[in-house]
DNA sequence: TGATATGATTTACA
DNA sequence: TGTAAATCATATCA
């Protein structure tokens, strides 16, 4: 392909030179080698009809020398050399070489074509960048992990992810072993080419005027052939990484919802901090972890979250309620906790129950108390269902970044309780928020629409809030 | 199959 | 740079 093409102009390109020598030869005229091989063996006819009368003579004539260059391959390789030999030990050979010289000089040849150095192809520099910054070219990094990281940030399901995120890797160090093959490939003929033709300059300047200039001129030219080469290749190798990326992205386009688990636990964060529903970046990525999704994914949901929860509170507030229920659930099991804790931990306690100051409820064990919130919420045994809730506390002690501490639970069992009785008398109205009412109201929207203190993010982890406070936004 | 829900992307702005 | 708002595109459901 473009390889022989380039042996094909450069082989005219030599053709031509030893066209021009054998022009230059036929108006030495003075000068005769008859009897003596010249240039591989053509022997010059003598000369005749130099008085520019005779043309079809000289026609001859040329045609001849052309037959015998044309026919200059058809001699052994030992028959030619024995002619150059020949030639180069001729007692005229050094008056021949300063003619041609000085024919040389005259006609310009030494000058001509030559050219200055290219400036650097900015479409090359276009091309070598992105393929650097693909991790096609240039140091081994992972196989153009730029680009899948950056795809598998932005997708969710983290198992489907990697998946994809392999598939994308081995496809792009597929493109880079046959990119660096292919280049090593082009790279290793030029050199071999470029090798040949100075050589053969080199020979040729024992028997004509060729300066060291000329033969950079021709190794520039077999460069720049080259490298035009090279483009093509570096080009291919850029659409190909085009082409991947994009069938990647598509691929990432096709979104899946959350898993259940992930989706509770975002809006148990976004419904306990209503009032500012702004998670920091560490409650973020506490977030995202937990829920088995990217940080920027969970920034996405709850930018989704605010705008549609303000758009709409109405069609949330059910949802709202039925975190709220939760929240007070786990806050009821962490009152527990730390009731029975602080029993176990104070022996001397003399009330060994747990009871309400209003004395409405008596809870025995967490269990208990469970069965009636959850009575309490939905006025019935069973329409209300909170089938983890256990493993829901668990996740909201995390979420909030305190791990229950059971030497901070006797000095907050009070505010357990307190926590716990408020939770309750919200509670008993919640049978009323079935009805029409509302437990949960858009408190953290201002009059404006935006959040109240939207400017300091919330975050998961807040000291001031203990375990029982989780739901503290939630209960103003 | 259309309506709705929902995750992702884009654009503008402070 | 984070967010609001609009919008797109796909999933899900009746």
């Amino acid at each position: 392909m473009s390889f022989s093409i380039c042996v094909a102009q450069c082989t005219d390109s030599l053709a031509a030179t030893m066209d021009d020598q054998a022009r230059i030869m036929q108006s030495i005229g003075g000068v005769s080698l008859a009897g003596h091989s010249v240039q591989g063996g053509m022997a010059l006819p003598p000369p005749h009809g130099h008085d520019g009368t005779d043309g079809d003579g000289r026609k001859q004539d040329i045609g001849d020398i052309l037959h015998q260059i044309m026919t200059i391959t058809d001699q052994s390789l030992d028959e030619a050399q024995a002619k150059k030999h020949g030639l180069n030990c001729h007692r005229m050979k050094p008056a021949l070489f300063s003619v041609l010289c000085e024919i040389k000089e005259k006609t310009g040849l030494s000058i001509r074509g030559a050219q200055e150095e290219d400036p650097p192809d900015p479409q090359l520099m276009r091309l070598d960048n992105m393929l650097l910054a693909e991790g096609v070219a240039g140091p081994e990094k992972g196989g153009g992990s730029a680009a899948a990281a950056a795809a598998a940030a932005a997708s969710g399901g983290a198992a489907d992810n990697s998946i994809e995120h392999s598939d994308y890797r081995a496809k792009l160090t597929q493109i880079r072993q046959i990119y660096h093959t292919e280049l090593e490939k082009y790279e290793q003929a030029c050199n071999e080419f470029t090798t040949h033709v100075m050589n053969l300059l080199r020979e040729q300047s024992r028997t004509r005027p060729i300066s060291p200039k000329e033969i950079e001129r021709m190794v520039g030219i077999i460069h720049r052939k080259f490298s035009s080469i090279q483009m093509q290749l570096k080009q291919s190798t850029c659409e190909a990484v085009m082409i991947l990326r994009s069938r990647f992205l598509d691929a990432r386009r096709k979104r899946r919802n959350f898993s259940k688990q992930a989706t509770e636990i975002l809006n148990e964060y976004f419904y306990s901090h209503l009032s500012n529903p702004y998670p920091s970046e560490e409650a973020k990525e506490e977030l995202a972890k937990k829920c088995s999704i990217t940080v920027s994914q969970v920034s996405n949901w709850f930018g989704n979250k605010r705008i549609r929860y303000k758009k709409n509170i109405g069609k949330f507030q059910e949802e709202a309620n039925l975190y709220a229920a939760k929240t007070a659930v786990n806050a009821a099991h962490a009152a527990a906790a730390a009731v029975q804790n602080s029993q176990a931990n104070s022996p001397t306690t003399p009330n060994s129950g747990f009871q309400m100051k209003d004395e409405e409820f008596q809870l025995d064990s967490a269990e208990s108390k469970n069965t009636l919130l959850s009575n309490m919420f939905t006025g019935s045994s069973g329409s209300f269902n909170l089938p983890n809730s256990g493993d829901m506390f668990l996740s909201m002690q995390s979420l909030n970044g305190d791990s229950y501490q059971g030497a901070q639970v006797g000095a907050n069992v009070q505010s357990q309780v307190d926590t716990l009785r408020h939770v309750i008398s919200q509670t008993a109205g919640y049978n009323d928020a079935l009805g029409g009412n509302t437990m949960y109201s858009p408190h953290g929207l201002n009059a404006n629409g935006g959040w109240q203190d939207a400017t300091t993010p919330s975050s998961v982890i807040s000291p001031t809030e203990g375990p029982g406070s989780v739901h503290s936004d939630t209960s103003n």
